[in-house]
DNA sequence: CGTGAAAAAGCGGCGTC
DNA sequence: GACGCCGCTTTTTCACG
């Protein structure tokens, strides 16, 4: 949980490849003024602390197929710490919830899902939501247009 | 816009790739039955007609140092293309604006953004939202917790 | 599509500061 | 501790069949 003080080399690195992990360590050393070996020993150390959490490719789901993106703000009946965990547990296990943010105020969870239709948000809803007696409302978003992805994190 | 006819290799590929584009091209072809070759042809193919956008590595915000992720909704008070393409421009152009969302209902367009602090975030909410005529109401919450992050398309 | 060779990148040890 | 240098191994890349 403690930041493991990075300095600026290693911001300079997260920066490059929070945009782009197919850069070469070679040319990341040329750019911050430091040897590939070096660049990537700090790499290994981020991967290892867990700043660098993972590497993927962002794919883009209009060109998967009928695909679907949904927003749904939740509000919960009780907000001991058991029932939000297990609410939280359950939205890990579900394949179709993108992200998951646990927020203040009178909404308690936001999701992010991918659903291939409607009906099947339908049938997720009964499953997560209606057959949930702890959950007291939600509402749901749907997203005609995704503007931006990147999960960038701004490093000054 | 099109698909472009992805086969249940290319489906298999990017569920990989999804997950860890570090994975080799030659394990990827082990677990298809492809040559690694093969597999290099399908990925640039791909790369090429946007099913896959980027590649990167994915950071921690908490590790990093004071991060603020907030998820806000928007209201606008018109709906013409003009001022939605307006306010998609201003929001690609933010940096603190991780994902943007454009969607259904009363709320137009839902934002995730990370701030170092929310005087940071006060004085974005003043360029943004204050400042911009055309915004008609915004809904603030701060995440506590990120409880999952992934940006994997369900692929069946 | 697969094979195989050449080029590039990643990886690890060792000496230095 | 971190750096750079130098080889070795793996991966990527691109010919050709």
């Amino acid at each position: 949980m403690h930041m493991d003080s990075l300095d600026k080399f290693d911001l300079a690195i997260l920066d490059i490849l929070q945009k782009d992990n197919t850069t070469s360590q070679k040319v990341i050393g040329e750019v911050i003024s430091l040897s590939a070996p070096a660049v990537q020993r700090r790499i290994k150390r981020m991967q290892k602390s867990g700043v660098i959490q993972s590497n993927v490719s962002i794919i883009n789901p209009e060109k998967i197929k009928q695909s679907i993106t949904v927003i749904v703000e939740l509000e919960l009946y009780e907000e001991s710490l058991k029932h939000l965990d297990d609410a939280k547990n359950l939205f890990n296990s579900t394949p179709e919830v993108q992200q998951c943010y646990y927020v203040t105020g009178d909404t308690d969870y936001i999701l992010i899902m991918i659903v291939s239709s409607m009906s099947h948000y339908e049938s997720l809803t009964r499953k997560l939501f209606f057959n949930n007696t702890n959950v007291k409302h939600f509402k749901t978003h749907v997203v005609m247009n995704r503007a931006k992805v990147g999960l960038n994190v701004p490093l000054d």
